[in-house]
This record gives C-alpha cells, sequence and structure tokens, in this order.
DNA sequence: CCCTTAATAGTCACTGCGACTATAAAGAGG
DNA sequence: CCTCTTTATAGTCGCAGTGACTATTAAGGG
C-alpha cells in the first residue's frame, strides 16, 4: 500500500446507481427517473444520488431506494453490490466514481413519484434505452447479474409478495430468463432444493382467477440453490 | 438522479486494494505488503494506492499489480472486480472509498519487491491475519470469490503457466478448495467441458519427476463452464 | 529388475432431469 | 347442471452426467 503514502491524494466525487426492478404486467419493468438539469436533461437515468458524509454506499443506495419509491420500510429489501464505474469521462462535470446496485421489488401499487424533485416512472426493461451517462452499460449489466443469480441463489423470492404461490415463482424465472419452463418439473427441483420455500402452515389456499386453488409457500432460510436451478438452452418447450 | 442535482457534493479518496493469489508449494499464498508509515505501520495490507486524476480503477489495479509484482506484462492476467468498501472510518486518516480486486498467478520466481517501496512477500493464505484497514475482510471476501467463481468459470487456468497438465490443473482445484478429487473423474469432467482447455498440438509432453509423462493442454476460448464444476460436499474420497 | 508414482482408459450403478401423461379442483358459459 | 377451460398437483420413463472403482501404461528410483 505504498501508493497510500506516496501518490497526491486526487478527490473524487462518489455515488450510487440503482437498477431497482420489478414485475408487473408479466413484464420486467425497472424504475427511471428523469433527469430535469444538464447534462442530460429530459432524459431517463437509474436513481442515485452523492453519498453523504458519513455514509457507506450500502446506506446512501438504501435511502435512495426509499425516497424514490416512497416506500416505508426498506430494510428488509434486497440491495446487491453490482460493481463500480470509475472510467474518466463518464460525468461531463467531473471526475465522479458510482457503485452500483440492483434491488428486487414485488409489484407495487404505484408507488413512485415519492422522491423528493424528478419524476419516477416504472418502465418495462425492454423499451428502457438511451439513459443519461453510462446507465445504459449499468442498467444491462444489472440485468444480467440478476439473471444469472436466480440459477444459484433464492433471489426470485424477492421479486414475489411474502407468501406466493409456486406459479408466481415460475412466472418470475420465465420472464427473467425469457423462457417456458415446465411447471411440474419447475415445482420438482424448487421443492427438492432445501430451505428455498417452506409451506405456508395455515394450508392457506390462494385462489385469484380460475383453476384450482394453488398452495401458498414463503421464502425459506436458505441463501444458495443446491442443486442450482441451471437454466439450459434446451430446456423450456414453445408455448 | 435528483441527488446529483439537489445536495452538495462531497470529496472523497478513492483507492484500489488488490488481493493477488498464486499457488506456492501446494498452498494458497497471497501478496502483501508491509507498512512504512502511520496508520499500521509495521502491520502487512494488501497492495493498492490512489487512483490517478485519469485513471479507471481497472487501470489503477493493473498499474499497482505491475509496480508490485514487477511483472513486466501484465495485460493478459486476470483482474476481477470484487466489490467496493466504503464504511465511514475504515480509514482513520480520512474518507477513503477502495473498490477491491482479485488478481490470480501462476507461480511466480520470487519477483516480488520489485515494487517502488514498501517490502512485499508471497504469504500463505493461512497465515494471512491482522492486517491493516479492513483488508482482512476484503482478503477473506475475495478467496471465497475466487472459490466460488472455480465452479462456474475457466478461471483457474489463471494459476497455471501457458501449458500445464491436467494433473497441475486438478491441483489447482485442491488447493483453493481444500478437497481431494478423484483422478480420473476431474479429467472426464475438464475434458467435457468445451472450449475449458485444448490439447498442444505438438504432442508435447511434460514429465517433471517421477510417472507417465502428462500432456499440455492451454486454456481454451472459453470463460464460463458448461457444465459447472460443482464443489460437492460428498465429492473427494480421503487421502 | 522390481517397486513406486503418475497418467490414462474403462466400467457400473445411481441420480437428477427433461419430456410427457394423468388427475384434481376451481371458474366460465351455455 | 353440465361441460369446457384453466391451473395445480402427482407420477412415469428414459437418458445423461457423475461418483466410485478397477485396470493399464509409462516413466524414475533403488
Amino acid at each position: 500500500m505504498h501508493g497510500y503514502d506516496k501518490h497526491a491524494y486526487e478527490p473524487f466525487a462518489v455515488t450510487v446507481d440503482l437498477a431497482v426492478f420489478t414485475l408487473r404486467a408479466g413484464a420486467l419493468h425497472v424504475l427511471l427517473v428523469e433527469r430535469g438539469q444538464e447534462p442530460y436533461a429530459g432524459r431517463w437515468a437509474l436513481p442515485g444520488g452523492f453519498l453523504l458524509p458519513d455514509e457507506s454506499a450500502e446506506t446512501a443506495a438504501r435511502r435512495e431506494l426509499a425516497e424514490e419509491t416512497g416506500l416505508a420500510d426498506v430494510t428488509g429489501l434486497h440491495l446487491e453490490q453490482l460493481r463500480t464505474y470509475s472510467e474518466p469521462g463518464r460525468d461531463p462535470r467531473m471526475r465522479v466514481v458510482s457503485v452500483a446496485f440492483a434491488a428486487l421489488l414485488p409489484h407495487l401499487p404505484e408507488p413512485h413519484g415519492g422522491g423528493d424533485a424528478a419524476e419516477a416512472r416504472w418502465v418495462p426493461y425492454d423499451t428502457a434505452g438511451n439513459l443519461a451517462f453510462d446507465h445504459d452499460r449499468i442498467l444491462a449489466d444489472a440485468r444480467t447479474r440478476v439473471g444469472d443469480k436466480l440459477e444459484y441463489t433464492c433471489l426470485a423470492t424477492a421479486f414475489c409478495p411474502a407468501e406466493f404461490t409456486l406459479g408466481e415463482l415460475q412466472r418470475v424465472y420465465e420472464t427473467v430468463w425469457g423462457t417456458v419452463l415446465d411447471r411440474p418439473n419447475f415445482r420438482r427441483k424448487v421443492l427438492a432444493s432445501p430451505g428455498f420455500v417452506e409451506p405456508v402452515p395455515g394450508a392457506a389456499r390462494l385462489t385469484g382467477g380460475r383453476g384450482k386453488p394453488a398452495a401458498l409457500y414463503r421464502a425459506g432460510p436458505a441463501t444458495t440453490l443446491h442443486p442450482p436451478l441451471l437454466r439450459t438452452p434446451r430446456e423450456g418447450r414453445p408455448a
């Protein structure tokens, strides 16, 4: 760590950027804000902001998430640090180093716009492009990471409400991966992964629309999946 | 990104920290430097240093790696961003945000000490503790990440020289994971992963010590392993 | 010349999984 | 009330991957 003691200390601005995902109407959506000032005035961008003097990046990300979504309690939400973007020139005003996070939310009843200034909106992932700064790349990296983590972690339950059916969980995988999964096989693999989901004991059953009522499950204690739910190219049959 | 435009811009120092791993004498080693100044004078730490004004974190990490190892060419080496550590108070002098990287090197002929100032040394991972700052945690995170990535990426070849035997590759897995693997099964799985390794065409064979000479392989074009080389708890039999 | 060491080849049974069929339980619509 | 549709759940079958194990080949050491 000789560099600590030799080179001149160069000041940087440090920000956090958030890729907040949710599922709405069977499609992956991401939370975007419209910029009101230059640079990139009028362009859409990922929510984020500067670190306060005594905040860690995780704390700042959680604060920004609460401000943007208007959620009262964001303590239990899954927040994952993706990577840090530090290329010179990524912000035309000054040298900005940004720590990117991904967050996964269950479907919310339109809570956006609770932020302090700019307009926030849920945008379908496929139509989210031409963002400010290098946010196109950050968003693409976040989406890749989320898809990968569905394979070997229990992350998918973060997209679901506290109690959910296996059909809802399967729709999370199908939406994020863009594939169609075989229902009995999905069910077998999920139930065979210890700690992934556990049945709600009250034998409560949910019947939203038509069809046989489904049993309710909640997220189990596990964080990683053994064995993983691999996204094989040949899995899934045409609808 | 309203925060960009509202809050006061707070300056931070930004550094990179490197967890540089290699295999020496059948054990995982990490490159450490001894600090010459306060704070933590005399304590060991991960190599690293400040970002220069027009450097990205990746560029700075590669520069520090070259300085510390004395290697002339570090362009081909695997350098992976781990995460960013930003807790207030992690550096007693000032607010420092550090981007951590992991690097994997084949066994080098004692190239350390080529740096510009402090003493650098390869230290067995198991005896590397009580480091300066929060480097104990960074090192532990790096080791976990390397072990995980061996399962589903071709990372293991980064520990090997350009041409290597399957026995050497297997020793990488056994050393990092701390397990004993069955040789024929390891061989079958590696050769069944397309693009993981490819035989050296010259039919060159290496015979270092006793035993039948082994065929030489080099790293293939693939970066991820399909199927992955899973580290199952029940795999490996007692020596 | 045998023993040891390491690489390579091959066998076998079990398991996980993809593909598929069958049954149960609800609502919709006549 | 009955049938069709929809969704959940149960079960079957065959293949592929894998762990455990045995056998053979090719070197060096004493």
